[in-house]
DNA sequence: AACTATACATGAATCGTTTCAGGTGATTTC
DNA sequence: GAAATCACCTGAAACGATTCATGTATAGTT
């Protein structure tokens, strides 16, 4: 049936502890020996069995990542980042996307745990301390993907969100706004608590006066933008605001839907509108969209490192690494 | 260090035997033992070696996939079917994105090989027949994913193309507009040829005249389609389409961005758009795009049924399962 | 010539499951 | 009441790789 490594040793007229020291440690075999089993495993089609290989010397060529959604275009790049990485080190991704439901990531880490991955990468969603606590525990290392680790506790791989923040408010009082409208939630989570913090702080630290109004969802996706789009509309027209910060570019999308919609191109005209991610629907819609970039391939990337060096030496200190967002003009702030 | 099936043998007072049995077959195990032996694993923590399981038993519970292009929500939606699929029989899904190259379409081909996964779902972009050969040789289940496996050499899921085709252009033509073009390509993509094919087959088949000329891309981009939307509006006018059907929605959010710039809002009252895939960003656009819905996460769900019962029973038939497109409408065809 | 160091090769033990032939005691059948 | 059937358990063998203590041959040193 499938060829093994005793297949092999045969053919090539040596033993199965040389094959496997060909396999693992060429330099410690004579040249010879080296190209005899070589040839021998292209002889027969020979691939190693992984499952074997794991099991005994318990080293993982898989390494976990959890997304918490999966439609988001922000985490496909983060996820094509590791998975170059990755490729380098000839490991394999096992992917789970959780939808933002909590059920969904303790099966994850459960099913992955069984897999006996190298480390896990994961962007969280519910209180996960205790499962990643057991992860460790059974030597799986878990980085957390856009998400600082407060506590330090474990490592982590972030955008500074609230320098985010900031960036994106600044950049629309210099370019005349003055009332400016949040959109964004649920305030829970994080990463959007520490956008509007960095909303708040520009618009406090401003040398004119500026409102920051905070018009909260309870999700990130284009449906909650379009409805948020509406509200804000319904009201009179001189209670809108002049510019409006979405927490990220699926809310922007659909608030951009809104306020483009009748005929009326509200935008950039009568309000400005800024997203967060920069994704690629970002600078594809209609009216291109001002947006914080974060570099999600190279968070990607420096994680899946994290977990790997994390993979190599149990004992290393978790660490946080915090790259800085970046401001990405486009028309829809463009001065009025 | 960690919990073996041993541990949990000893705690509970029975063999090793009753312990894998109350784990795979609880039926011929006492109801009394399988009590004992639940509340042991519920102590220590027990979690199966997956990779001891699939050395002994040569099952294997991940299933891979290679998707084409991971920006394309289309994939990413498909790829969700597939997991939720996977979940209920507890499998991992081990994914990769080749990003239309071929070389790491191979890479990942090999990779998945060394990992024994169950089966493969692949969306296919090189010429992958020889190492599909091979994968299948290996005992490994190979299943096309958006792609019909003309000569039935293996399975298939997707959707009747030629029928969307026809579809998007019928309605252009309904809500009569006569000038048409199709932008999208490359051609020697089977998906789009097939689309382009069913396009001309309704032009052909109106009981008027209507004109149908092809805007070729060279990739399923937005940029792409931004770059095609420049294209037709630096014609003279009378020369424009009145209506453009773009290969996917990617292509087709390029073209929207071209026809709605400088604050002209050609679509859909000069020209008509729709697009193929209906993604969430199709409904998510400024002017929401009427679409071809393809069930994706059906696909996903089937294909993945589908490689689980070919790798139960490896003499099975391959068989082509192909769903019927849905023509979904919205703004950006609104009758002129 | 005696000793040490170096370079390779060997093959049995091992990892944690599953499987299965065989065993035990209780219950049913004739 | 002997035989057959049933319901459960048991424990050793096996899966295919890696590891490591042990061995042999050759080269280098005194």
């Amino acid at each position: 049936m499938s060829v093994s490594i005793r297949d092999v040793a045969q053919r090539a007229g040596v033993s199965v502890g040389t094959v496997s020291n060909v396999l693992n440690r060429p330099g410690d075999v004579s040249p010879d020996s080296v190209a005899r089993v070589s040839q021998a495993i292209e002889e027969l089609g020979y691939v190693r069995n992984d499952a074997a290989r794991k099991l005994r010397a318990g080293v993982s060529t898989t390494v976990g990542f959890v997304v918490l959604d999966g439609q988001n275009p922000f985490y496909n790049d983060v996820v094509r980042g590791a998975e170059d990485e990755a490729a380098t080190h000839g490991i394999a991704i096992l992917y789970g996307n959780t939808d933002e439901d909590p059920s969904r990531e303790k099966v994850y880490l459960d099913l992955f745990r069984e897999q006996q991955v190298r480390g896990l990468l994961l962007s969280p969603y519910g209180d996960v301390l205790p499962q990643l606590r057991r992860l460790r525990s059974a030597g799986i290392a878990p980085v957390l993907v856009d998400r600082f680790s407060a506590d330090g506790e474990f490592s982590s791989v972030s955008v500074d969100s609230v320098a985010g923040g900031r960036l994106a408010v600044d950049h629309l009082i210099e370019t005349g706004r003055r009332r400016i409208a949040f959109v964004g939630g649920p305030l829970q989570l994080r990463q959007m608590n520490d956008r509007l913090a960095g909303a708040r702080a520009s618009a406090e630290n401003a040398a004119t006066r500026v409102d920051l109004e905070v018009v909260a969802t309870t999700s990130m996706t284009v449906d909650e933008g379009v409805a948020a789009g509406a509200r804000i509309l319904a009201r009179p027209r001189r209670e809108w605001p002049d510019a409006v910060f979405a927490g990220n570019d699926l809310l922007a999308l659909g608030l951009l839907q809104s306020l483009v919609s009748g005929g009326r191109m509200l935008v950039p005209d009568e309000i400005a509108l800024i997203g967060f991610d920069d994704t690629i629907f970002a600078a594809a819609a209609a009216v291109p969209l001002s947006s914080i970039r974060q570099p999600s391939r190279m968070i990607g990337r420096t994680a899946l490192r994290i977990v790997l060096e994390e993979a190599a030496d149990p004992k290393s200190i978790p660490r946080q690494t915090v790259f800085a967002p970046e401001l990405v003009i486009r028309r829809s702030t463009a001065g009025s």
